[in-house]
DNA sequence: TAAGTTACAAATTACATTATTTGTCATTCC
DNA sequence: GGAATGACAAATAATGTAATTTGTAACTTA
């Protein structure tokens, strides 16, 4: 269905006004619509069930329509998986740059919380919201760039903890951004989206707790 | 096509004579044929596209006489997936117990080209072995416990390593069991087929090493 | 009597056909 | 003139049916 060369699509639905205000008013409206109707049957019937048909069905509009405002069903629920992953990363990254109550934790504590909130977060996911969940997981399995962009900022928190350790005399680390990327690493068996359905919400507090222990160690240690 | 109660399969292809000799001379070299052949047609053409029917044909038998030697398609899947696994972990056994070349290493040491073994070869398995290491991962998410009895073999091949180093004064682990799977758990990126397969063959081998500095430096420093 | 076969029922898969969905475009409607 | 639509071609998915595969059992052979 794609007759000439595709317009390099860029998935930059967070970019130029993804949440609320469009470059005009009325538009954004309608987009916030779509993204909403869609998020909504994806929640009730999947990724594999949910056509570009039915969410315009649901809006009671012509399908052309719906790709007046997304380009493809691809950028369409790439933006629902977007705006489900900043629900996750959003609340951690207080954690992250010791917003609010973390104010006064130490690095340690905050990359401990950091770690389990982000394993409770995608645990809790994938038993409340399982088909958005699947339609997430089907997005990361594609390489779309909004799984990259998810990591990229859960790395980037992870780093801003450590730069912080290590300012605090707490961590010894050259590459922070080296360490974070370690960090999650070790955790993928915790928050990797194939794990975590794999282990359907039964994850080993233990093994995340004996993990944290062995990371902290680590970066305490100045080996990295 | 399972018309009665399930005779509650075993997948105990590995007891009762599973290399070579079974009860009987004879019937343990038809079993042999059969593995091979299968192990053949596995390598060619991948689990989807190889039957028991295709088994039987490459040796000019009828397939009801491979059901006399496997009970199901499941266990001869099973009982190659077994084998090719052997061969990952039994190399690897001489790493950890400190056979032959490893005699005089450090567990450190051990444990260092232990983990970069299993990376490469799991790595090397899905580069020239594609439709065999798709058998494997098949089988792995059937949750079979083939692959159950892999991890296992993996943990106490680590175990084994730390045990060592604590005795040598290298390591502080109160634990090594729970050791031994933390680090199986933070290499998982590196060995999990899941991860083997989406990197295809292009894991970051200073990722692999930034980890095992971390992991290292936690098991030294007790704080497991 | 162990090793093998043929014959068969039940389940699964392959295949061809239809129907739906995706994405585009010319046109209509404020 | 931006928002929306209907009509359309190409791709994909659903459907029903034929062919294959799985697994069992009764039977043959050495």
């Amino acid at each position: 269905m794609k007759r000439r060369a595709a317009p390099s699509r860029k998935t930059e639905e967070s970019e130029a006004g993804a949440d609320g205000k469009g470059p005009d008013g009325k538009g954004g409206e309608t987009r916030e619509r779509i993204l909403k109707a869609a998020e909504d049957l994806l929640r009730r019937h999947g990724p594999a069930k949910t056509t570009v048909v039915d969410v315009a069905r649901a809006l009671e509009m012509s399908h052309a329509n719906v790709y007046r405002h997304f380009a493809s069903k691809a950028e369409l629920q790439d933006a629902v998986a977007d705006r489900w992953l900043k629900a996750i990363s959003g609340p951690m990254e207080k954690i992250a740059r010791g917003k609010g109550p973390h104010a006064k934790e130490s690095a340690s504590t905050r990359l401990e919380k950091w770690v389990l909130a982000l394993a409770a977060a995608k645990q809790r996911k994938v038993l409340d919201d399982p088909e958005l969940f699947a339609t997430y997981h089907a997005v990361a399995i594609a390489a779309r760039d909004v799984a990259e962009a998810h990591v990229a900022e859960l790395r980037g928190q992870v780093a801003a903890i450590i730069r912080d350790g290590v300012a605090r005399g707490e961590f010894k680390v050259a590459d922070p951004d080296a360490a974070a990327m370690a960090v999650l690493n070790a955790t993928t068996r915790f928050h990797h989206p194939h794990h975590v359905k794999e282990s359907a919400g039964r994850i080993d507090q233990a093994q995340v707790r004996t993990m944290l222990k062995l990371v902290l160690a680590g970066l305490r240690s100045g080996a990295l």
